[in-house]
DNA sequence: AAGTCGTGGGG
DNA sequence: TCCCCAAGACT
């Protein structure tokens, strides 16, 4: 007698080609990916993977671009001056990852201009993690190397209906990714995994049906499959309040500005001067941290951002200085045409499209009520007002807001 | 090893 | 509106 077959109720293994036969037919094309016929570029596939962490593929189109313009290579970009490679970067966020990329490049440019081949190697390097060095291993080199990133999460939590949650099933999920890895098509494997995540194995509303994994898929099995992963969620932090200090000297109107501490939030970014963000912030004493003697007025409106682990408001106060103004020590004017060459993060970028906003439409901020209890509060407490609050003037963007405005969005869907 | 670190889009 | 999450790394 043959040994009893497996019953219908016990789901075949997951095995990688039937992965690599959907692979095949629904991969998707992305500028940083090779085609079917093409030697992938280690430098590409690095960039991309660099800027792909924690970003979504819409927003690093247009910096991926850009980056191949200014910085075609690694040696380009290890002899780039670290300010530009920030600004360069300014917008896309978690501005450790531009530090470690300059970092990294000048480290392989120094080596000689070549990525090390192996994971062990990859790993070595600044920027480059787990998830990093096995993508670039396997893609790049067609190394046999596990690339677990959030979408692989998904799928292997749902594929093993693994109970434990983020982030304490890592290690379980990486065993069982490297036990599926093909050995011919590595690279392919990794992002096969990576674009069934995206497009099929999505977190809310998965499309099992168009799954080539559906029959082995435990959690499908059960219909449970939004329920994976486990996960515990996180606090979104305390409130943050603050002011931030917009001046424009006249003659030039040129900007007063700073560089951040190079390490901590916002890293080596630029900004104009601020207050401490605390929680008790209270913006009727906010001159007290002005950076210089000025007519200040207070902005209405309030410049609200969320971190991924606090949220933030900003009260904007402006003022215009004499020309030929001196910049306090440590801080800079830089003109009008200077400004997009500042590594100006997204928070940064809303503060000063806020000041420059109301001020260049006078119309729109005075119909704001209450103009005058708004500009100068340190000159008097204003009485206790029952009157709302007036909103923001959600200004349309003017002359002066599109200098510092962000990078268009990519429009095309792939 | 839990906290720190941006930003934008979608449901 | 709010919440989630997106090709995570570093300390």
């Amino acid at each position: 007698m043959p040994a009893p077959a497996q019953t219908s109720r016990a789901p075949a293994r997951p095995n990688a080609s039937d992965l690599l036969v959907w692979y095949d037919r629904h991969r998707r094309v992305l500028p940083w990916r090779a085609l079917p016929d093409e030697r992938p570029d280690p430098y590409r596939v690095w960039l991309s993977e660099v800027m792909l962490q924690q970003t979504t593929i819409a927003a690093v189109k247009p910096y991926f671009s850009k980056f191949l313009d200014l910085f075609p290579d690694v040696a380009a970009l290890a002899a780039a001056p670290e300010e530009r490679v920030m600004s360069a970067w300014a917008g896309l966020g978690y501005y450790s990852r531009a530090r470690n990329l300059h970092a990294c490049a000048k480290a392989v440019a120094a080596a000689g201009g070549t990525f090390p081949d192996t994971e062990e190697g990859l790993r070595k390097l600044p920027g480059i993690g787990a998830y990093t060095a096995g993508a670039i291993a396997a893609i790049a080199f067609d190394r046999p190397a596990a690339a677990v990133d959030g979408n692989v999460e998904r799928v292997m939590t749902r594929l093993f209906a693994i109970e434990t949650p983020l982030p304490a099933a890592r290690p379980e999920i990486r065993a069982l990714t490297l036990d599926l890895v093909p050995h011919d098509r590595p690279g392919d494997f990794a992002q096969a995994v990576m674009d069934l995540g995206a497009t099929i194995c999505t977190p809310k509303r998965p499309a099992c049906a168009l799954c080539p994994w559906m029959t082995p898929c435990r959690a499908r099995a059960e219909g449970l499959q939004e329920a994976f992963p486990r996960k515990i969620k996180k606090d979104k932090g305390v409130l943050r309040k603050g002011a931030a200090f917009v001046v424009v000297r006249a003659g030039d109107e040129a900007i007063l500005l700073r560089t951040r501490p190079p390490e901590g939030l916002l890293g080596a970014m630029a900004e104009p001067p601020t207050s401490a963000w605390t929680p008790d912030y209270d913006p009727a004493k906010g001159l007290l941290d002005a950076p210089l003697d000025a007519r200040w007025k207070r902005l209405p409106g309030i410049v609200k951002h969320v971190f991924t682990h606090f949220p933030l408001e900003l009260t904007v106060f402006s003022a215009r200085v004499a020309a030929g103004t001196a910049a306090p020590a440590g801080l800079r004017f830089t003109a009008r045409a200077g400004l997009e060459a500042e590594p100006l993060p997204g928070v940064m970028k809303k503060v000063l499209a806020h000041a420059l906003d109301v001020k260049a439409m006078p119309a729109a901020a005075s119909k704001a009520e209450t103009p005058a209890d708004l500009a100068t509060p340190h000159e008097r407490e204003p009485p206790p007002r029952r009157a709302p609050i007036p909103k923001p003037p959600r200004s349309r963007p003017s002359e002066l807001a599109r200098i510092v405005k962000k990078p268009p969005k990519a429009t095309r869907k792939t």
